[in-house]
DNA sequence: CACAGGTACTAGACTAAACAAGGTACCTGT
DNA sequence: ACAGGTACCTTGTTTAGTCTAGTACCTGTG
């Protein structure tokens, strides 16, 4: 359901983008999908956020806090602890050295593909 | 035992990236371990590499063949198939795309301390 | 000749994480 | 009452990187 339609490159990334939204601005779940839509990631899926939300406040890098909504059930915001901005400098430099790796390599256009034996008529 | 030391990021980017080696050079495994640890990847495992090969393989994304060495047992060469090519330009612009939408966020400074609770609407 | 050390590949169990599908429940407006 | 949007959670599946261990070949040295 993903524009980007390979789950495989998402692994990893995921955790830190969420930090950074929530180190940008405290958020509830619902929301943070709509966010991440917004900057992009259009497929994205609930069944993925909520989880690694929950992840997120077990491994201690987010406190949660509810509040009552006029729209709705309540809302489970998300804010970093100090451990969790710790974790997004650190997950951030990680993603950059990757790309620093990474994209120079793909962005090179793809060498040329061996002439197969021409058969020409 | 990777430099970068989230294994989750680099799901989906080795792929492309033996893809890429391979078609700028016709490879065998032990080898491309080390071409990738010179373009940066200094932590990657060869028990990474070889079940990433195995799996290319049985995608039909690389052919091989044998080659007797003088220095050891017999070189498994890969060479990207027409099926590899495809997938390589696929997956580069996927790579390409999400680090279009995930770098301009994670390399932006992270936003400094906690604004004040969102009020609801 | 034995054996150490580098070369080269393979296999199996483990793990993390995205995703799909389904479910619960709240609230407003008709 | 009920439809539709809001909001959250859980379970099972799949993919893929990692760890550990093992096999086996080859050359050089004592």
């Amino acid at each position: 359901m993903n524009q980007i339609h390979d789950p495989q490159l998402l692994k990893g990334v995921l955790s830190p983008l969420l930090l950074w939204l929530l180190a940008e601005r405290e958020s509830y779940g619902y929301e943070l999908v709509q966010r991440l839509r917004q900057i992009g990631l259009t497929g994205i899926a609930d069944g993925t956020v909520y989880p690694a939300l929950a992840r997120l406040e077990r491994e201690g890098r987010v406190s949660t806090r509810l509040v009552a909504s006029r729209s709705g059930p309540a809302r489970k915001y998300y804010r970093p602890t100090d451990d969790g901005y710790a974790a997004l400098t650190e997950s951030t430099g990680n993603w950059l050295s990757l790309t620093e790796i990474v994209s120079p390599v793909l962005a090179r256009p793809v060498p040329p593909q061996p002439a197969p034996p021409a058969e020409e008529n």
